[in-house]
RNA sequence: GGGGCGGUAGCUCAGCCGGUUAGAGCAGGGGACUCAUAAUCCCUGGGUCGUGGGUUCGAGUCCCACCCGCCCUACCA
């Protein structure tokens, strides 16, 4: 059995309220899965949720339950239900609380203590009370007035303490130069380039030991040899994309899986995901991922969204007024992936105006309306083809070819530009043609026809290269375009055949169904 | 402090190794058309390319300084 094209999402953090950032990460790895889907690929996509540590703890604390109480509400309250909101395909949804995890990543670091990559040893630090945390150098300020001669947390502007505990380590400082030669070797492991720059000047300065245990708090997968410690955060949730394929428990689907083809990750956890895990995998003498690609910030206003600026926006109060399509196509067309990109109301409003509801669902309802008014709904077969249908069909063919490139770099945006220029080709194409006016003349019928069954290919490509992108108005074009009967599923379509022209069959019933993209109400657009 | 990235039309952004009148989309203006979601198609106005120097026959594109925003500089995730 061929291995299958394995992307992920990070898991994210329950204790965080689910915001268009999280969903950003989710669309543009459920694109990249529905196009190789589409490409007759075996793949498995896997998102999830991280359930431990001591914010859920206290968190549940302060609401009056226990942390797994707690964290299940949140996964079935929000963190599900996200998944539904932007139309998440994910064949999976690993929570880290779940026994097929927690005991998996047990053996997994009893493995590493029998080879002694994991010892015993000391961390000191300075602890914030405030902030109930460690902080680091950079976190700290020379205290002045009454704390003068003392440091001090940036946050709060009190003395932190200079606390020491002792837990186990990861030997990671052994791994430095392996590190340097596998990212030396596999030039695209990290992307983008600027990424990989970031995570190669960073272990160039060598790695210290990683330490992968507390014995603080007890929220988290209990350390097997020592039970008053619980595994600290990446070593468990690094773990997921693993231990939710098999790993020591389903060889077969382990093989038939790891490792991961992608995984998709926000840059602000871009090392754990470059350094940290291939060195685990390393250890564990398991096969490292192929590649990791971090993507950018949201920026609302020129700001990172944040909750604490009031910038946090759920993707449901997008979803409402544009649907989850609109949602899809705007993040993944507006944001070359990979950069910082910026939302705004008025940007997404415009694009879902301009792009979706006069470029895209115009040309499908201007299509179905005259292969109705003219032809009673049945396509026509076309005749002879001209040059101005061989330029239409090269257009498809260049938007295929290219789309298709452009996903293998991991660049949804440039696979977007080129299937638009299908979409402005065909409108022009029939304004061009002037079918309205060719109609007009009987002994023209099959000129007719050609137009119109050349504008009905344009759109049967354009459903098939746009349903990893928007699922629902595409299954809608299909339907409108008749195609299932003589052409099968659209999903089952192959992607990288959408450009061969000629293949709707003639008789098929076209129907002019509701508007793909409805105008909105300009009331609800302006936010 | 050190390292890096960005500052180009109203908005969002392209501009590779320096080379003719600096581009795209959207928004704005004009026209054509009527099949269509008052949609589509064509034409078009608009930019001291952050600031100041420098190198060069020639710089948005290289060098220096400065201003502004952001990121990294190890254990919140």
């Amino acid at each position: 059995m061929p291995k299958a094209f394995y992307v992920t999402t990070p898991i994210y953090y329950v204790n965080d309220a689910p915001h268009i950032g999280h969903a950003y990460t989710t669309v543009a790895t459920d694109f990249i899965a529905r196009w190789h889907r589409q490409h007759q690929e075996d793949v498995w996509f896997l998102t999830g949720t991280d359930e431990h540590g001591e914010k859920v703890m206290r968190t549940a604390e302060a609401n009056g339950t226990d942390p797994q109480t707690w964290a299940d509400r949140l996964v079935e309250d929000a963190w599900k239900p996200v998944l539904q909101t932007i139309d998440a395909s994910n064949d999976d949804f690993i929570r880290t609380t779940e026994p097929r995890h927690v005991a998996r990543v047990q053996e997994f670091i009893q493995k590493l203590y029998d080879n002694g990559e994991i010892f015993e040893g000391t961390y000191e630090g300075y602890y914030c009370v405030a902030c109930e945390e460690y902080k680091q150098p950079g976190d700290l300020l020379e205290g002045t007035g009454e704390y003068a001669g003392q440091l001090v947390c940036s946050i709060h502007g009190r003395p932190v303490e200079k606390l020491s505990e002792t837990n186990y380590f990861f030997r990671m400082s052994a791994y430095t130069e392996r590190l340097l030669e596998f990212y030396e070797q596999n030039p695209g492991f990290v992307q983008p380039e600027s990424a990989r720059n970031e995570v190669l000047g960073f272990v160039r300065q060598g790695l210290q030991d990683l330490s992968i245990s507390r014995s603080t708090f007890d929220w988290g997968v209990t350390v097997p040899w020592d039970p008053a410690h619980v595994i600290y955060v990446w070593f468990d949730a690094l773990l997921n994309y693993a231990t939710a394929v098999g790993y020591g428990a389903d060889p077969e689907k382990y093989e038939g899986t790891w490792p991961a083809d992608i995984h998709f990750v926000g840059k602000d956890i871009l090392r754990f995901h470059a350094v940290i895990w291939p060195a685990m995998l390393m250890a564990a003498g398991e096969p490292l991922p192929k590649k990791v690609f971090a993507h950018g910030w949201l920026l609302v206003g020129g700001e990172k969204m944040s909750k604490s600026k009031l910038t946090g926006i759920a993707p449901a109060q997008i979803t409402d007024t544009f649907g989850s399509d609109a949602f899809r196509y705007y993040f993944l067309r507006a944001i070359a992936f990979g950069n910082d990109g910026s939302f705004s109301w008025e940007d997404i409003a415009a694009r879902y105006q301009a792009e979706l509801a006069n470029g895209l669902g115009n040309l499908a309802s201007r299509v179905a309306a005259m292969v109705g008014r003219y032809f009673d709904g049945a396509l026509p077969a076309p005749g002879p083809a001209t040059d101005a249908e061989n330029a239409l069909a090269a257009v498809a063919a260049k938007a295929t070819s290219d789309a298709d490139a452009a996903v293998d770099r991991v660049a949804p945006h440039e696979a977007l530009a080129a299937v638009w220029t299908l979409v402005d080709a065909a409108n022009g194409y029939i304004t061009e043609q002037q079918p309205w006016a060719v109609a007009k003349d009987e002994a023209q019928r099959e000129r007719l026809a050609t137009i119109l069954y050349s504008s009905a290919e344009a759109l049967r490509a354009l459903a098939v290269l746009l349903n990893p992108v928007m699922p629902k108005a595409t299954a809608k074009l299909w339907d409108s375009l008749g195609a299932e009967k003589a052409l099968g599923a659209l999903a089952a379509q192959p992607v990288a055949d959408a450009g061969r022209w000629g293949q709707l069959v003639a008789g098929a019933e076209v129907t002019k169904g509701d508007a793909l993209f409805p105008r909105l109400d300009p009331a609800a657009a302006d936010q």
